[in-house]
DNA sequence: CTGGGGATGGGGCCC
DNA sequence: AGGGCCCCATCCCCA
């Protein structure tokens, strides 16, 4: 039987009638809404993450769209929204999301009171009209003018280009707490007709009937402390608000058709939202009744028909009499579980990072996989708690060889390992200190951003001066050993490559690319995974393996719906419904849908054994 | 049980 | 910055 509200609205409407003050929780609304804000602050059944600038907000799809028209649009079709960054920064967007979530309008992290200008700019665009209602009549009580909602950027949401994250410090911790807000001390802008006759405190109900089960907070949440369920709930660190990665994941990809949901989203809200990607960068303008601008689809799901144009190039394509029949199907469907498999696993760890050249790439560096999800799987990139990986379990190799690179799906490294990152919900954290290393001087530090000021301290010059005697020492091996084998030289035959590098003797054609071979032989690696702590030599490498840890997988086979992080990984899948087997073995004229196989391959030939 | 092949994930590097 | 392709590592299946 229904009980509680539900009951009481469901005998008013059943013509119970005679409804009295009695018969209605008046308290029901707010109650409500306590509960989904703070669902948001810990993620809770989180369906959706709008990025603005290098913020990313989770939230409600129903709330979303219950709020604003252009929300209702956008959730539709996507669970991954970009805003405008011109008419919404992610400060002001942090301010309207705590809005539409309690009805209020807090500070954020503004000195004073909120920016009602830049505020309206953002309301217009996102159509909430009660709030920018409210806004103008701010801006009336202050004798601003507010004509136009598109004001010049001085009026805009977009702080000061100083105050903007930088794209270097990838991971900038909000709290839908609003900093602060977490404590409730913010004397908060209340939106008169939106809260209607609420003379008491909005979050003042735990007083009231307790027969209202459903008031019953997640977490403690004080009296009147307003917003107060993220301050104290779980273990009272901040992470438990934790909400919003500054990441700028924002990948082009081709627009896709919403289809239906996909084998492998299943429990995980964050996986679903983290498959879906909005086509469009993040500072891009989303036209406000435009939902298609994404080609991300609700629950990411085996998705859309995937544009392979872009595979025209690859050597697949330029195969001539392949069969075309799809041969393997049913066996790769059997694989399919594998695209959850390694999600969900331990928390972030901190792992040692290792100068290049001591072996492979920071190899040591054991990346928890999942650790954001990815996946699908009970753990979410970043709710639920974590369950170690089997495959870390069992992974007790020393880091050697490549750990770094498959250690995100192999696992972890030693337990007791600190913490970086804590996804909300989980009850253990230990940010030990200066986890974030610096490669050059293996100094610590204990956070990317203070590691990033601290790299930049290096000259090249010097960390080229401390790295070529290390690099005589034979640390390119590997590399070399590597262009041995694959041999690729074509390439390198036929145009002239004027720019040598110093170190090696490989040469490039522009100044730039050797610039960045260069780097390689220094053991800088100023672009860490706020995640996981990872280090990487290149930004693009950095922000691909972030969107591994998002599960971030755009490039979808619409053969069978298995996705991809990368649009190559999608083009060698095809292969395998296509049965093309482009590479043939010279020796034994065994072929191979994929290159890498057949140098595995080749491998066996030239073995010893 | 073992080795080989198929397939996939992640990182490095070059363009 | 992103795409493409290289590599290694790994898992699964099968003979």
């Amino acid at each position: 039987m229904v009980s509680g509200p539900l009951a009481l609205r469901w005998c008013v409407w059943g013509g119970c009638g005679d409804m009295g003050p009695d018969m209605e929780l008046p308290s029901h609304s707010k109650q409500l809404l306590l509960q989904l804000n703070q669902q948001r602050t810990k993620g809770f059944l989180c369906d959706v993450i709008i990025m603005v600038e290098n913020s990313i907000f989770r939230a409600h799809k129903n709330v979303l769209a219950a709020s604003s028209i252009y929300f209702k649009s956008l959730v539709l079709h996507d669970n991954l929204i970009s805003l405008d960054t011109d008419m919404v920064s992610s400060t002001v967007f942090q301010q309207i999301l705590d809005f539409i979530y309690t009805g209020k309008l807090l500070p954020s992290d503004q000195p004073s009171e909120p920016n009602f200008s830049t505020l309206l700019t953002a309301a217009s665009y996102l159509q909430l009209p009660e709030l920018a209602a409210l806004c103008r009549r701010r801006l009336k009580r202050a004798g601003k003018p507010f004509g136009s909602a598109r004001v010049g950027t001085a009026g805009m949401g977009r702080p000061p280009r100083s105050q903007r994250l930088s794209t270097t410090s990838v991971i900038q911790a909000r709290y839908p707490g609003h900093g602060d807000g977490c404590k409730g001390a913010h004397p908060a802008q209340e939106l008169p007709q939106a809260k209607g006759s609420d003379d008491e405190p909005f979050l003042s109900t735990s007083n009231q009937d307790g027969a209202h089960s459903l008031s019953r907070p997640l977490c403690p949440v004080g009296g009147e402390a307003g917003l107060s369920g993220c301050s104290g709930n779980t273990n009272g660190s901040s992470g438990a608000c934790e909400q919003e990665l500054g990441l700028d994941l924002s990948k082009k990809s081709p627009p896709l058709p919403p289809t239906t949901p996909g084998p492998h989203l299943t429990s995980d809200d964050l996986s679903q939202l983290s498959d879906s990607q909005h086509g469009s960068p993040p500072s891009a303008p989303v036209p406000p009744v435009a939902n298609s601008a994404s080609y991300a689809e609700l629950g990411g799901a085996p998705e859309e028909p995937m544009d392979l144009e872009g595979a025209e190039d690859t050597p697949l394509n330029r195969l001539e009499g392949s069969s075309g029949q799809p041969r393997k199907s049913l066996r790769h469907s059997a694989r399919k579980k594998d695209w959850s498999k390694k999600e969900p696993c331990a928390p972030l760890e901190r792992k040692e990072v290792v100068p290049k050249g001591e072996e492979g790439e920071g190899l040591g560096n054991r990346v928890p996989n999942g650790v954001l999800g990815g996946g699908s799987g009970p753990s979410g990139p970043f709710g639920e708690p974590p369950y170690p990986c089997k495959e870390e379990e069992e992974n007790g190799k020393d880091g050697s060889e490549d750990s770094g690179q498959s250690g995100s799906e192999a696992g972890s490294g030693p337990a007791g390992a600190h913490y970086l990152y804590r996804p909300e919900g989980y009850e253990t954290v230990s940010y030990g200190d200066n986890l974030y290393v610096c490669i050059p001087c293996a100094k610590g530090f204990p956070s990317s951003e203070q590691l990033n000021a601290h790299v930049e301290t290096h000259t090249e010059e010097e960390l080229f001066i401390k790295e070529e005697g290390a690099y005589e020492t034979g640390s390119g091996g590997a590399e070399e050993e590597a262009e041995d084998l694959s041999a690729p030289s074509s390439a390198y035959a036929a145009e002239p490559r004027p720019f040598k590098c110093s170190v090696c003797e490989k040469t490039y054609k522009d100044p730039a690319t050797l610039r960045q071979h260069e780097k390689t032989h220094w053991l800088t690696r100023p672009f860490p995974c706020n995640i996981c702590g990872k280090m990487f030599t290149q930004r693009g490498t950095m922000t691909r393996h972030m969107r591994s840890h998002l599960g971030l997988k755009p490039f979808a086979c619409d053969e069978c719906g298995m996705r991809f992080t990368r649009q190559y990984r999608l083009t060698e899948h095809m292969r395998v419904h296509s049965g093309e087997k482009p590479y043939e073995c010279q020796l034994c004229g065994g072929k191979f849908t994929q290159q890498r196989n057949l140098i595995s391959h080749l491998r066996m030939h030239t073995s010893p054994s």
